[in-house]
DNA sequence: CCAATAGTGTCTGTTAGACAATATACA
DNA sequence: TGTATATTGTCTAACAGACACTATTGG
């Protein structure tokens, strides 16, 4: 029962994300192109965008998930989370690696996708319902990780408001109850919504009102966007 | 913007342990201290179990957790669950490592301690309700990593059946209801937790009785012990 | 029959969920 | 005035929480 000295083989290490926006009424989530090169796994695959850790660079996982996210989006704080962590012999074909996923929540107009290093191409594809989540198959075992990646999402979403950072700074209350529709794939009933929401003490007004050819709508913006999360009562309604 | 080849600095990657149990009405945590040895960080100091992760031994990462639970408590399958990772520069002093924390949860009875490899000794040390979570400065970060899992741990308990994992495989309703209210710092209503726990379907009786001096109690299992969780609703009686 | 704990029943304030009514803008 | 959406109100069934009562054993 001997531990390995440290500079025994180390596995690989690197962070991935999984970036969710919502865009055209789907959920939705950033996925990148594998270069086409002879050394490299499965090339032209389509992947989680990600690479290695660079320890002369990042101070923590955080801040490597932030730079990756950064290079991808050129977003610099949106909501960002711990998924979990993935490590085996199998899933690089290079050798035993492990990878620190982290899931992001992004509002889809304020992007200019970007191209990263080890990828050619940069897209968002919708989630679809069935077991399959992406009409894609996907590089390592990224397809596990997104999988893992919605199923947390969707929890969270029942007793938590996480679905605001997907939207802009300034949302009415509408809005905000049309994507967690959206996420949720089910309707929420109108009144029980907005008190749940508005209880839990979230969310404030700020002095202005969208105005369309209807009763204009009061804006709101989230209390405190940096807090890391927070917990209306139990959701439900089913409308 | 290129990316670092595979071959480039790696991180150290560990295992950590948190092992929760329940004894002398009492949460508490496994340690282990630290050889005293002069080339090994935090000599003599107290520790999460753990170590490096072995790529020739180790599968995947809850393999690897698996294996150092069974050689610190001789457990086989108790509750094992994905805590998180912790990783940064100055974490440990031989450089940028991450460490993969598990947490499990334990049956008091049942356990023999064995001190392990780089552990001169092994002991359970009782959890606090203040601030400092355990009476002895851990090394590493490992006192912030306590904290998460206990943090973790009770929040868990509001919405899931986790204590039960800290009882034999039968026990009565007040036993469970006994450890729920250990593990949580507050009376809980008899009435109210029977309806709740029985209600969710997650116990079936045994064809057993707990005999004392007194009227015998139904004793009760686990319907699927290894399933990952479960939630009965919300809990909160404060009696 | 007493002590001790197991197990069940009752009452009440709160709330989720469904649904309806009213409010306010633009055209 | 009409249309469209915002916002608020009402009613009801279900439920959590508090508390009390009954049941069953050993001594």
């Amino acid at each position: 029962m001997s531990e390995k000295p440290p500079d025994f083989t180390k596995p690989y290490s690197t962070v991935d994300l999984v970036i969710f926006t919502v865009r055209d009424d789907a959920l939705s989530v950033l996925l990148v192109q594998r270069a086409n090169a002879p050394d490299e796994p499965y090339p032209l695959r389509w992947a989680l965008p990600g690479g290695y850790i660079d320890v002369d660079r990042d101070f923590d996982l955080l801040d490597c998930a932030k730079r990756k996210l950064k290079e991808k989006t050129s977003l610099v704080s949106p909501y960002l989370e711990q998924l979990g962590s993935f490590g085996d012999r199998e899933r690089d074909p290079r050798g035993w690696s492990i990878t620190q996923v982290y899931f992001a929540l992004v509002p889809s107009s304020e992007i200019r996708l970007q191209a990263g290093a080890n990828a050619i191409d940069a897209r968002w594809f919708e989630i679809g319902s069935g077991e399959t989540k992406v009409r894609e198959r996907l590089a390592f075992d990224h397809e596990r990780i997104l999988t893992a990646a919605i199923e947390r999402l969707r929890s969270k979403v029942e007793y938590t408001s996480l679905p605001a950072y997907l939207l802009p700074e300034e949302f009415t209350l509408s809005e905000l109850q049309h994507i967690f529709e959206i996420v949720l794939a089910r309707r929420l009933d109108k009144s029980g919504f907005r008190t749940r929401v508005l209880d839990a003490g979230l969310i404030t007004k700020v002095p202005r009102v969208r105005r369309a050819t209807n009763r204009p709508a009061q804006l709101y913006r989230l209390k405190d966007r940096s807090a890391p999360l927070v917990f209306p009562r139990t959701l439900g309604a089913k409308n």
